[in-house]
DNA sequence: CCAGCCTCCGATTGACGCTCGGAGTTACAG
DNA sequence: CTGTAACTCCGAGCGTCAATCGGAGGCTGG
């Protein structure tokens, strides 16, 4: 297990909408992000700046001074940050491998779209040749 | 898609563990969950009862009158709450096809359990042989 | 018919996100 | 070097939601 897997903290709307700004921007300042996503919502630049430092506290946030104003950028990316989303939702990978979700799993990924299921597949493949380190 | 998928309510600590304990005994009374959970955590009988009310206001439950007292059950069993749960926390099935979340998810399950991975292969192979609903 | 158990409403508490103002700090211009 | 403007962050108020439990009212069984 490479992965101590810190459960992820609850988010709201707010930081969510945050997060998925910096995933597509790769970096931003408050004003800027303020600018992207509070305009919007007719909120105040505080208010977008209190959830950058929540998010910042939580640790899924890096950042770094830049003159007298903080540069935020994500953590952790896009990917991986729903892929343990997932597996807590699935109540840890203990449970997904012993459990029959992985079959439900399989189940839903299968009704949803066939392409899909052939590139999982494709995956798993790739990995398997991968030498365990 | 054979799933509706109409979002989970969120739950709280005392309703995972009445739901996680009907899954168990398939069905109980009020008086059962409490004796089962309750004592544990030194609350009162009326408030297991709550918590069963509200996840059967929520959908969660299904209830049968015997005699004067309720008896519970779970309204959908425990894998197919769990891969919706899944779902959920993907964003849904269209980001879990659509974007790299597979791959990180292959990443995760590879990682922790080399034996997931077979079986999560082996699933699909059966899975894609069978003809398309 | 009535004592007793059960259900359910309502009140309270606590946690947490959203929201923003204001105090304190720092950078840059003049 | 000093003032102004911008930025950070604390704290307070509000809303939501689960947990908790007491009490009112209903239904059962004796």
């Amino acid at each position: 297990m490479s992965t101590p897997l810190s459960s992820l903290p609850r988010l709201g709307d707010l930081e969510l909408a945050v997060l998925e700004h910096l995933w597509a921007k790769q970096d931003a300042d408050v004003s800027q992000v303020h600018a992207a996503i509070g305009t919007r919502r007719g909120i105040s630049t505080n208010t977008v700046g209190s959830a950058l430092e929540r998010l910042y506290k939580k640790g899924l946030l890096a950042r770094e001074k830049v003159s007298h104003a903080f540069r935020y950028r994500a953590a952790m990316d896009r990917e991986t940050f729903r892929a343990r989303k997932v597996v807590e939702a699935a109540g840890g990978l203990r449970a997904l491998s012993k459990s029959g979700l992985l079959a439900a799993f399989v189940d839903l990924v299968a009704d949803a779209d066939t392409e899909a299921l052939a590139e999982l597949e494709r995956l798993i493949r790739v990995k398997r040749r991968e030498p365990p380190p």
